[in-house]
DNA sequence: GATACTGGTTACCTCAACGATACTTCGCTA
DNA sequence: TAGCGAAGTATCGTTGAGGTAACCAGTATC
């Protein structure tokens, strides 16, 4: 999983934050878990992932559901605004399939003409 | 001209760097000099536009053409890499037109909450 | 006790992007 | 001889997103 949109930092594509888009990715099948929001994440720190999910909840993308449970558990799922960022992420894939070998070529020949 | 993807900074997208998909907009009807791509993106200083101009270039996404006249002239045009991030940028803008009030309306529900 | 699990918080740091201001080069012009 | 205009450079300063590391509360198990 997960090099969607940025194949080794190329990006020249970003939604939201640097997480947001992947976050949106890993909620697309249903409602996950901080903890199972952070496996496929690795990279990302949990002072990072909060920061990212705080400001996503904030701007209606996504709800959070705490539980009242021992241990606790809190769940994130998508609204559909969230859920609608995932046509744009779905275009973003399309483009980087299509023309980002084509970017990394130019990018490299120009690197070697120095 | 221009608030075409980040009404206000809210930007839930970016392409490239800041500025990157302002000046793709701009070159979009055919080549233009520096200083005419300055004119809309009148808040972006010299520097900066050089620099975003180089790194566009580099990636294959513009060419660089320059006149041995005087006074100097020199032209900026999309290639054709360039022009495909022309559907990127509308997915982007639809996108804002669609869902952008709703997510301004939760962003702002959330800090009355406060 | 000691440790671990969950979902965080807090303090601190770093680095690249962005920006403001000024200067340059080259002929041309008045 | 002073200035103009084009297309930048040079220098410095700021800012803020993101990263590191350590800590916390409550329970339960070893």
């Amino acid at each position: 999983m997960f090099d969607p949109v940025c194949p080794s930092g190329a990006m020249p594509i970003q939604i939201g934050d640097k997480w947001t888009a992947m976050v949106v990715l890993c909620l697309e099948d249903g409602p996950r878990r901080f903890s199972e929001i952070r496996v496929p994440l690795r990279r990302v720190t949990p002072k990072v992932l909060t920061q990212t999910l705080r400001a996503m909840e904030r701007d209606g993308l996504v709800t959070r559901t705490a539980y009242a449970e021992i241990p606790p558990r809190v769940e994130y799922e998508l609204t559909a605004l969230g859920r609608s960022l995932l046509t744009l992420i779905d275009a973003a894939r399309a483009w980087s399939k299509d023309h980002l070998p084509a970017l990394l070529e130019a990018r490299h020949a120009h690197e070697a003409s120095l």
